[in-house]
DNA sequence: TATGAATGAGTATTCATTCAT
DNA sequence: AATGAATGAATACTCATTCAT
């Protein structure tokens, strides 16, 4: 229980103490905003220190990166695996994104922030998109050719659904401008984007320009037997 | 003497020169890093000028917004209506706001970019988010009405709906994120997000919490024998 | 008489100024002690000029540097010619080469003591001092065609006499380091100098290694039994 | 306990390699350069240590200063006596000379350096420059009352004559500054020093003010009718 | 003695903003 | 209206020096 060895150098929780406090005052004033000298501040350590561990409020976004690029491995939205699968699936790869957005969320938002400005980390945040998109894009293609979702590209689709989650998330939790007034129910958002994703990718047709008739299939309910056929999948 | 009437006086040509020189630098290196002095250059004039029509940047800023403000009266996503109707109205309104976003551009990045470091902005783009919203969220309503995409929470899917726009075009158009190597096909990618919508709003049934069965419609062709189609999937 | 345009844009006088400044606090703290606040100060502006005219300090020297570079033109030690001359000739080469050090001592200093710590100016040094001997190498090539100072290398012996008379400036005129106390004999001091360089030059037998005989004129005076002396030869 | 004698106390031992580490990072970066913590690193210290046993850069010089100080106790240029003497001992001067420069050329650099701001090390270096002058100034002033060099100020003469010697070594063993490109040849560039110095120090007439007529060796070839040789000369 | 993390004063540099012309 | 030089507050960053271990 009582950790016995420093367990880490002194300089090593001096390193940690100023990525913590670093994102904190991304937090509260944005990358662009936040300045070396708060970030000590906030650590409670001398403006010096910043530069014993980092060469520059960019290395240590940089050095963020890094950390949380390590937790993404299964790509963006999907279950633990490349398939796109049942509805309880799907809700439990929106919620486990949603997780991750929640931790990674000042990381995030820096570099977005800084991609806005520095080519170098757009270069990043185009890596992040398009790793998280990649596996997305695959279990697309395979419904495709299971005949659903026909008609979609499977590049953009997948961009724009991550996207919304993204965004969604960006929106609701980081910038909170959606609904400020009003508290924000986390698991109804995560079943509205869930609910959203499984019906942008379930029309067997699509919104095709010629197409007048009514868009939404129908209800059929009914659906009889469904119930064992994905009952295997979760696994992952 | 009758020299006074050029449409403009010269000063509200000058005004308009900086505003355009504004945007053209705010496009090229993001609001942040736009300096004063880079825009009067751009513009062709000597860096006093500025203070002679605008406060400072953010008062530029917030000149440039009222302007596009009054160009988008009618809510997002919604051609010309409250209504969320037929496919090809949804194609439509996709590429108004498709176009929309192309004019006001730099305006609107520069108001995100400016939300995430000051207050008076993070306000007005939640106005302007919300303004968007609105009617489509009264439109999700309204179809709920007639028993349509139950069980969605209208009003965080219609900011989740507008924000996969939003950030798609921001993606493809603005910081070319995703598919930064092939060409953007516009008419493909306003087709995708129209049949993303569709898809997204037309389901009777979602992926409500409880849902264990299948999450999108039932490939209505055929689909008989069903069952095995999923058999193969989850392998991986 | 009265100086009717303003001769030179204000931006000019100040770039002017500051460069005197510069020269000013180089010559009183060294070119390492220089502050940019400090050169600002002296020219009587605020910080924040000096980033108006240059980049920074090194950027002044350069500057300072090629404005001297131009005035050398002829090579050091000749008197506006190629050939090592009649001594009343050499005496009008030191003389200007004398009054070329002092014009320009802040500005060589400054580079002798930046070439210390800095690459580039190393190599600015070396050509300055490069093309201040090329002549005066030329010149001993010739002498020795003629048969004058003969077992001399032109490019060494060069160097030497051309570092004779720059240091011995550096010491008398900058540093003060020898004979601080009696007041420098200018005058004197050239003549010093054009002596030994005749002397230098004059002798058509040098110390070439082998030569045991004596080198100049042998002591008549009674120093009768001197030839032993080497005798002694200490040791090596 | 018996392991107390290592011939030199541990601290001893330490002392030195701060000093050996302290010349080395002289030698590669200037003193100006030099810092503490480079100091350490060469000796492979922690960056305390140094202030065991310096109080500062300056007082570790000082350290420096007096170790070599020691060792150049016959005056510069004259071999272990006060006199100047044959060409074969003045050859063995200069090369004593200059392998004492070899020995302490980082320390002799660094102080040259520290002079340039700081007034105690100007002092300092005026010291060792007054110390090394001094005996060639006696030895000049003997000359004299041999009839040899008349003419010549011996207190100038010195200055200029070690001031040669000093400046070539730091120009081709220090600073490299001429003939970078072919590799020096010790032997000659220390006979080149002492046969320009045989001949500075041999005239028994030298350029003084008035002497109009020509300074050097008049060319025993045949040189026949040279008045006109030089009469286009001045010009330029 | 030794270590190396921490400190913070000192400088360089930038850029919004003002002002004399 | 326009100019563009000047201002100086605000920050980033460095490095000598101290100090707890």
């Amino acid at each position: 229980m009582a950790a016995k060895k420093t367990s880490a150098s002194k300089g090593e929780r001096t390193r940690r103490q100023l990525m913590d406090a670093g994102r904190a005052v991304f937090r509260k004033t944005g990358y662009h905003n936040a300045e070396i000298g708060m970030i000590c501040r906030e650590a409670g350590k001398a403006t010096g220190v910043f530069y014993l561990y980092f060469k520059n409020k960019q290395h240590l976004l940089y050095n963020m990166i890094s950390e949380f690029r390590a937790e993404a491995p299964h790509g963006w939205l999907l279950h633990g695996t490349d398939e796109v699968s049942l509805a309880l699936d799907r809700t439990e790869a929106v919620r486990s994104f949603w997780q991750w957005y929640k931790k990674y969320q000042p990381d995030l938002m820096a570099l977005m922030q800084a991609a806005t400005v520095d080519k170098a980390f757009l270069e990043e945040w185009r890596e992040v998109r398009n790793r998280g998109n990649a596996a997305l894009e695959r279990a697309i293609t395979r419904l495709q050719a299971q005949g659903q979702c026909i008609g979609l590209d499977p590049s953009l689709a997948a961009s724009a659904i991550t996207g919304m989650a993204l965004f969604s998330c960006y929106n609701w939790l980081s910038q909170k401008i959606d609904f400020a007034d009003r508290p924000l129910d986390e698991e109804k958002a995560i079943q509205t984007l869930a609910h959203l994703i499984n019906g942008a990718l379930s029309s067997g047709e699509g919104a095709t320009a010629g197409s007048v008739r009514r868009v939404k299939a129908p209800p059929r309910k009914k659906s009889s037997s469904r119930k064992s056929v994905r009952a295997t999948l979760p696994g992952a």
